[in-house]
DNA sequence: CGTTTTTGACCAGCGC
DNA sequence: GCGCTGGTCAAAAACG
């Protein structure tokens, strides 16, 4: 697992993004800028992306992350983008793949981690229902709320331990369709907002066709 | 007046 | 069992 830095990720790691949660958190039909043009778009943006592939339901023993390769160098970060009591372990697992506190030859302490992995799906099989995959993002921005295409009603908020900024809840409005999303900034940096989106969506953004009379290559990204 | 946001209450999971 | 915490509900308020 490693960190995927947005700003230059998107235009190399959309197929994977979009194959593990079956939707791109931002417009499907987005034309990407020229990746020389991107500051201009959004000064000083920086990204960075986690996916999830967990799913409680199953007792297939594998790694809850799936492993993308950030091309940007290795200068990744991660944050505790996700710190809900269920899911705590395997983020985790990430953190300390990421941080390197996983030794990578051992192979061992690897499938020892898998086992306390499937461990904890067992004894959640059965009690727990199905967790939708989530996808996580952080980004520097003045807005809280990115544009992605979608439209979110918010149902609830709430102030984290240890933060100063409280954490938003935000549902997509479309019928029948259970997407969430939280919204919070970072604490050890107020300026970076952290998105995560739980679930697929089963629609097209609902403001496509809006987009679509005025097409703009720039618009309905993150910002 | 319909829709969205706000916000306190409520609930479930977890650690002790 | 109890307290803490994060997530959700829902009534009221605000908005357009």
């Amino acid at each position: 697992m490693s960190t995927i830095f947005v700003n230059q990720s998107c235009y190399e790691e959309q197929d994977q993004i979009q194959a593990q949660m079956g939707f791109l958190p931002f417009s499907p039909n987005l034309t990407l800028p020229p990746l020389k043009d991107f500051t201009a778009i959004a000064p000083n943006s920086l990204s960075s992306v986690a996916v999830s592939s967990e799913n409680f339901a199953t007792t297939t023993v594998k790694k809850p992350w799936q492993d993308l390769t950030s091309s940007f160098g290795g200068g990744g970060q991660l944050l505790s983008l996700n710190r809900s009591s269920v899911n705590s372990w395997a983020w985790r697992e990430v953190t300390d793949c990421i941080m390197g506190k996983r030794n990578e030859g051992d192979e061992h302490h690897q499938q020892q981690q898998l086992r306390v992995s499937a461990m904890k799906m067992k004894k959640m099989k059965g009690r727990r229902k199905v967790r939708e995959p989530r996808f996580c993002f952080k980004t520097l921005s003045e807005v809280d709320v990115l544009d992605d295409g979608y439209k979110w009603r918010k149902y609830g908020q709430k102030v984290v331990k240890n933060t100063q900024h409280p954490r938003s809840y935000y549902r997509c409005t479309q019928d029948n369709c259970r997407v969430k999303k939280r919204v919070e900034r970072l604490a050890e940096d107020p300026r970076m907002v952290i998105t995560t989106y739980e679930g697929r969506h089963a629609h097209f953004p609902s403001n496509e066709l809006e987009e679509s009379q005025s097409p703009s290559p720039f618009t309905n990204f993150f910002w």
